[in-house]
DNA sequence: AGCACGCCGACT
DNA sequence: GTCGGCGTGCTC
């Protein structure tokens, strides 16, 4: 007998461990680990899906096994490795094994249930009046209540029947396309006979008749020449084309970027390239840590070491952050690799990400770019895995599983006996301190190539009489070089440090931020309570009127939109042609890359924007980058403020000036001698990394120091608190005195959706006994998620709010 | 999550 | 008496 171990689609702790299922003869010889398959669970006629992790001819269960009901897949979905990946990752993450194992997944290959309704009894008055005239009825959650009602009703009595439907929508994908059996010269003909007005019928045809060999054409790669659905339809009509629907996604036609080759190396990059090479080479499972100053040519030692390992006939795996940001980087890479690449966009649709998918499964690419998710890339024997811009905090995923890009990198490293390569020019400080203990080899690139000059950076103290004078935002100097550069015709950048929009109190006399007196945290405005709290500890005190360092009525809330900014520059600048970049301008889909291509164009002369703007993006035209208020990341309530402050100084004044033309960068802050600020204007990581060190060392902060983080909500504020205190002196039962717990404190927004958030925080070094008692409070809490609790555990968060 | 079982109040 | 409300516990 053939028994197999599934792991359920059933989120919740008490099925988060393997059920078995027998495997009945007809599928003996099919069923494999690692494919998806169909089992009835519970005691209804309850159909899911699961995961099958292990075969083995006896069991242990003392019941009768049910058997399973068919195979999903043909063949495995996942393979051994990310088996085994997923367990550890369950375990690491506190989270249930089933969403790890569909995270690993495109979307569209998690299950779709339905559910439904079947008649039994035919005659009865009620049922032919649920049923009106059709057969079956799907249960859906736009249901009224009394439909629902009539339905258990009826279910009851059994005149009616529920039946469990598992869709695997991946089976699904079709697209529509575009064929024609029109040959060039009836092709050329229905040309001669379009309007002369009829542009976009023109381009069709044309386009026809120049690719006829590669139809048929799906409509997306259509729509990336701008030949919109309209043009097509039209000319269906007129029997120029037909649209038919395709399963398998053709190589894409439209864009293939410019073939780059190898370019030659200065001492630092080939240096760091034999180094790499050489583990790449004898197969280790090393780390290294490139820490190289903007403009020190880190891709060309990626793109060098990726095809070292192409060459010994093994597979890359690169992560970028949010990859839409950076077209950039992917043309680099595509252009050099082609067709051995697959890109794992954001912007992609769960169609086009799943053949993406399905093309590295099957082992035709060799080279995979993505952004945090594409971690779990199925790749196989990988050789070399990069992870750009290491200190990204979009590496860590904020919902469960709560995984970090890295973390999952090293894992899966030693399982290939292949090197990581990690970049930046300003590293976390964990990854940092870690070479420096000599976990990661470190390998320092300090010049920029072709002796591009560094920026020349100012920063402006806007506590000046002039600069505090002025009523925008905008300082006289940041004014004056804005002008200048829209003389020549250049184009700027202006930066809003937008990310602590959440009230915080600052003096604009004299700087002064409220702090807590126990954290060195800026406090948060809690609007609800009309009180500052600190997000660590929990204290709390009233808003002051006066600024406790000089007593000047000018301390206030802090915090500027990019609108605001908008309306400012264009009172200012009325000529200029200015693009603003924010959530509310990205939230279409392509917008993005679209607004960037408008800015690469030179369709516009400043580029207004929020951090996304900082990173990783190119414009040789951009000569100025002004950051409008580096304090805000900097008065965060979060330990990592000066380190993300530090960041995107460093890597907005990198944007300005390349190639020919000097760039300048204007800091407006009203802290200029933060050493955050002061260190990033001249690009010295490591004067920053040996002060914050020694302030994370005094603080107890990271790397010093493990945290995790505990949070409760519930829609009654009492029981939240109470529940977080409970889980609070659990913890304390079996943690050693030299493990610091924080909390219970509310969080940043300590009340959303109706439910009140409450945060319990651990800082510790070794705690042998904390990671079982955090899995038994999550065993023991399990009863009161049905009550609307909810406690998730976030295992090294990236910020604490 | 979904379902059954079981215990309670309020209706034919 | 029984219908249907929700609290509790189990699912291979």
């Amino acid at each position: 007998m053939t028994v197999a171990e599934v792991i359920v689609d059933v989120p919740t702790m008490q099925t988060n461990r393997p059920f078995e299922y027998d495997v009945p003869s007809s599928l003996s010889e099919v069923v494999e680990p690692g494919m998806r398959v169909e089992v009835p669970f519970g005691r209804g006629k309850r159909k899911i899906q699961g995961f099958v992790m292990k075969l083995k001819d006896t069991s242990n269960f003392k019941g009768k096994l049910k058997p399973i009901d068919r195979i999903i897949d043909l063949r495995p979905v996942l393979s051994s490795e990310m088996l085994d990946l997923s367990s550890w990752l369950a375990d690491r993450t506190y989270s249930f094994q089933i969403s790890c194992l569909q995270t690993m997944l495109p979307s569209v290959m998690r299950a779709k249930y339905h559910q439904m309704v079947m008649p039994i009894d035919n005659e009865d008055t009620e049922v032919k009046q649920l049923f009106k005239d059709q057969d079956s009825l799907e249960v859906t959650s736009q249901m009224s209540d009394e439909e629902i009602k009539l339905i258990n009703h009826l279910k009851r009595q059994s005149k009616v029947e529920i039946e469990y439907v598992v869709e695997n929508k991946a089976n699904k994908i079709k697209r529509q396309a575009i064929t024609t059996n029109l040959n060039p010269i009836q092709l050329r003909e229905k040309r001669s006979e379009l309007r002369s007005n009829a542009k976009a019928q023109l381009k069709l045809i044309n386009y026809m008749i120049d690719n006829l060999d590669k139809m048929p054409v799906e409509l997306s790669v259509l729509a990336d020449l701008d030949i919109n659905r309209a043009a097509i339809k039209t000319a269906e009509k007129n029997n120029i084309l037909s649209i038919i629907e395709v399963t398998k996604r053709r190589k894409p036609v439209g864009i293939t970027p410019e073939k780059t080759t190898k370019m030659d190396l200065s001492k630092e990059q080939s240096d760091a390239v034999k180094q790499i090479n050489q583990a790449i080479d004898s197969e280790e499972d090393k780390t290294f840590l490139i820490e190289g100053v903007t403009g020190s040519g880190k891709t060309e030692v990626y793109l060098q070491t990726i095809d070292r390992a192409i060459n010994k006939n093994k597979t890359a795996l690169m992560l970028v952050p949010e990859i839409s940001l950076t077209p950039q980087m992917v043309n680099r890479v595509t252009g050099r690799f082609g067709g051995k690449v697959a890109v794992l966009h954001s912007g992609l649709s769960n169609g086009e990400r799943y053949d993406e998918w399905t093309r590295i499964e099957n082992g035709s690419v060799q080279v995979v770019v993505g952004a945090r998710s594409a971690v779990f890339a199925p790749l196989m024997n990988i050789g070399l895995i990069i992870i750009d811009e290491e200190h990204e905090a979009s590496y860590k995923q904020d919902d469960n599983p709560r995984y970090h890009a890295r973390d999952v990198a090293l894992w899966r490293a030693k399982r290939h006996n292949c090197p990581v390569v990690l970049g930046s020019a300003t590293p976390s400080l964990e990854s940092r301190a870690r070479a420096q203990k000599g976990v990661y080899t470190l390998i320092r690139m300090k010049k920029r190539i072709n002796q591009h000059p560094l920026p020349h950076v100012q920063i402006v103290d806007m506590r000046d009489a002039e600069n505090s004078a002025v009523k925008g935002d905008l300082s006289p100097l940041l004014q004056d070089k804005l002008w200048r550069v829209l003389k020549r015709k250049e184009q700027a950048i202006v930066l809003l440090n937008r990310r602590g929009y959440s009230s915080f109190m600052m003096c604009r006399e004299c700087g002064f931020v409220l702090k807590c007196p126990n954290c060195d945290v800026s406090l948060t405005y809690h609007k609800d309570l009309g009180k500052m709290k600190c997000h660590y500890c929990g204290h709390e005190e009233e808003v002051p009127q006066i600024c406790p360092q000089c007593h000047s009525k000018k301390i206030g809330f802090y915090g500027t939109g990019t609108q605001n900014i908008e309306r400012q520059l264009n009172e200012s600048f009325s000529e200029a042609r200015i693009l603003r970049m924010d959530v509310d301008t990205t939230r279409k889909k392509g917008a993005h890359a679209k607004i960037l291509k408008q800015f690469g164009d030179h369709k516009a002369d400043i580029l207004l924007g929020t951090q996304m703007i900082a990173k990783g993006l190119d414009f040789p035209n951009v000569t100025l980058v002004g950051v409008i208020n580096a304090d805000t990341t900097l008065s965060l309530s979060d330990y990592r403020a000066s380190e993300r402050t530090f960041q995107l100084l460093t890597q907005a004044s990198g944007r300005a000036g390349r190639a020919d033309k000097p760039g300048n960068v204007i800091i407006q802050t009203f802290n200029p001698d933060h050493y955050a600020i002061k260190d990033a204007a001249v690009q010295d990581y490591e004067t920053f990394y040996n002060q914050e060190m020694y302030l994370r060392h005094q603080a107890n902060y990271t790397p010093y120091y493990f945290t995790t983080l505990i949070s409760v909500s519930h829609k009654d504020e009492g029981q939240t608190l109470k529940q977080a205190y409970w889980i609070k002196r659990q913890l304390s039962a079996v943690l050693s005195d030299r493990a610091i717990l924080l909390g219970p404190s509310p969080t940043m927004i300590s009340r959303k959706q109706n439910k009140y958030y409450y945060q319990v925080i651990v800082k510790y070094k070794h705690e042998p006994k904390l990671h079982q008692k955090l899995l038994d409070i999550l065993n023991d809490t399990q009863a009161d998620t049905k009550k609307g609790f909810n406690i998730a555990i976030d295992n090294e968060p990236q910020h604490i709010d």
